[in-house]
DNA sequence: GGAAGATTGTTGTTGACGACAACAATTGCT
DNA sequence: AGCAATTGTTGTCGTCAACAACAATCTTCC
């Protein structure tokens, strides 16, 4: 509770007003640096921004495609399976299917073995249309590589693969 | 057009109705694993969510700690200058300012060169709070090295230093 | 077999957050 | 002096996570 590490270097002395103008890039991030959270959420906003931009003509958001992927190479599977593999809340994915329901890429079936739940499955043009995605998402991962490196990629990848 | 991506090996032949339990992570991920945004959502929300943890009970969060942070680091910047060097929208960064300036964490000085803007400063208090605070986030960023290896945590830094 | 407890999908609320648009006060440009 | 740009502010809208409550339906256990 004694002051070293209170106030870590100031760049600029400001008595009061601030003085001269701010060229914007020289302002220090101090602690920020170092964080691998802050660096991290930067970069994902940067990456799901590409996606979405990448994705815009299909208007297809990244959670909305994970669903589709998921379901596509799982076909059957519950509500609650897909929220708890996908770690999303079931009342969101209630919205996500209406939505793509709607847009007839999803159908909810009534299961015959637990008549709770439904089994998702992809529609025909459902089918056809994932693919589609595919290749754009396959395009966006290229953005990927192009702003950080090939190697980079995959050793973030690497890195990451627990949390998948 | 044609079908050659469309379904990507589905391993689970479901007829119709759901047929057996299924282990919940036995779910394939299919092209979901290779798209390093999905990988960085997830490493993101696990990373969000042990931060919120380990400063819970100083109850400030990522976004309220970076704006500490940087205005620590540089007294006397306008809010814009804030906004603009931690990609915060200025709209949002006033319900921030607030929030904080209730807290007596910061205190907006009128300046006196630009009527216009506020310069903002640390209160005492503020900067023997911010002083805790990066304590914690030290202790939080040590979980991260526990969770993905200490050299894979500088590689990552290393990767995204760009983002920051 | 039947009561008690858990699960599934659904609806609704809350709060953090990003994206915009509009506005008054002030500054900068010319 | 006049007009465009900037700064802080307010407000709206849509996304998203976290909860809580509910009806219908399993599951468990006695």
């Amino acid at each position: 509770m004694t002051t070293t590490a209170a106030r870590t270097s100031p760049r600029k002395r400001a008595g009061n007003g601030a003085a001269r103008r701010i060229d914007a890039d020289e302002i220090g991030l101090d602690a920020l640096v170092g964080h691998a959270g802050y660096a991290v959420r930067r970069f994902q906003i940067w990456i799901f921004q590409d996606f979405i931009k990448t994705l815009g003509d299909v208007d297809i958001r990244p959670t909305q495609y994970s669903v589709l992927t998921v379901i596509g190479a799982n076909p059957g599977l519950s509500q609650m399976a897909v929220a708890k593999r996908l770690g999303i809340e079931r009342a969101r994915l209630v919205h996500l299917l209406d939505s793509l329901e709607q847009r007839r890429l999803v159908k909810r079936i009534k299961s015959k073995t637990d008549r709770r739940s439904h089994a998702l499955h992809l529609t025909r043009q459902g089918e056809t249309a994932l693919a589609r995605f595919k290749r754009l998402a396959a395009e966006h991962e290229r953005h990927v590589e192009d702003k950080i490196g090939k190697e980079n990629r995959e050793r973030l990848l690497r890195i990451l693969a627990d949390f998948t």
